[in-house]
DNA sequence: CTTTTATATAAGTAATCATTTATATAAATG
DNA sequence: CATTTATATAAATGATTACTTATATAAAAG
């Protein structure tokens, strides 16, 4: 696998805003299934769902404690490093709130001149 | 927008192989889209989709030359941060190559005991 | 104006993936 | 052993999206 293709595994794993919360509620320590539940709101099978790809993706490992299995990171580097990324991605400038993806209605340019 | 959802945007925006080999190429420098036909073996439509949502998420400006459009990266530490996030992706302990996916044969745990 | 070169766009398709609903496993407790 | 609590897994579904093929636009050249 040569380096785009690691990347684009991780940044894959990552580009999942419920993921993201998972990750940061964790932070650097040590949380029980239910506790991040709670704290994220989302259901008790889709908070499973996406630590098991956390894990199975070396994000995160496990630790069973009783009933309760608790996640940490594997790599706290992950937080500067998400930090970075999120000073990137604070649009800094164009301040378009988000991609328009259809900025304009299908007539649009018919007719019209410049590309 | 949260944080987190301005990070997923981000993300999901790079992960994907061929937009970042073309991120790569560019480098600090101006590039064609034949250029970058050239050097990523992507067809050109496809090259001219991955150039258009790089575009409009703000990983790209443009600049018309002629017939020719240059494109270059709008913020370079993106580079820098890219670098930063392949030393976390590089796989530094488990050595699995990749994500199992399917560790096991749909027979598998039929009567065995532990989770 | 016609042709050629450079680039963009559109429609169609297939694959991926997040989410929900329902169920299974595991540990602890009665 | 039966029940409860904590967590995992499975199946089904809907939405997103990368890619291909085909076509449109734009600039330059003949």
């Amino acid at each position: 696998m040569d380096d785009a293709h690691r990347l684009q595994y991780l940044f894959q794993t990552l580009g999942e805003a419920n993921r993201l919360k998972i990750i940061k509620f964790i932070g650097d320590k040590e949380r029980s299934v239910s506790e991040i539940v709670e704290a994220t709101h989302l259901s008790q099978p889709l908070v499973s769902h996406h630590l098991r790809i956390l894990r199975q993706r070396d994000i995160l490992e496990t630790k069973r404690n009783g009933p309760f299995i608790y996640y940490k990171l594997k790599d706290t580097k992950l937080l500067d490093a998400l930090g970075l990324f999120l000073g990137i991605a604070s649009t800094p400038k164009g301040k378009r709130t988000m991609e328009p993806m259809f900025c304009c209605p299908p007539w649009w340019r018919k007719g019209k001149k410049k590309l």
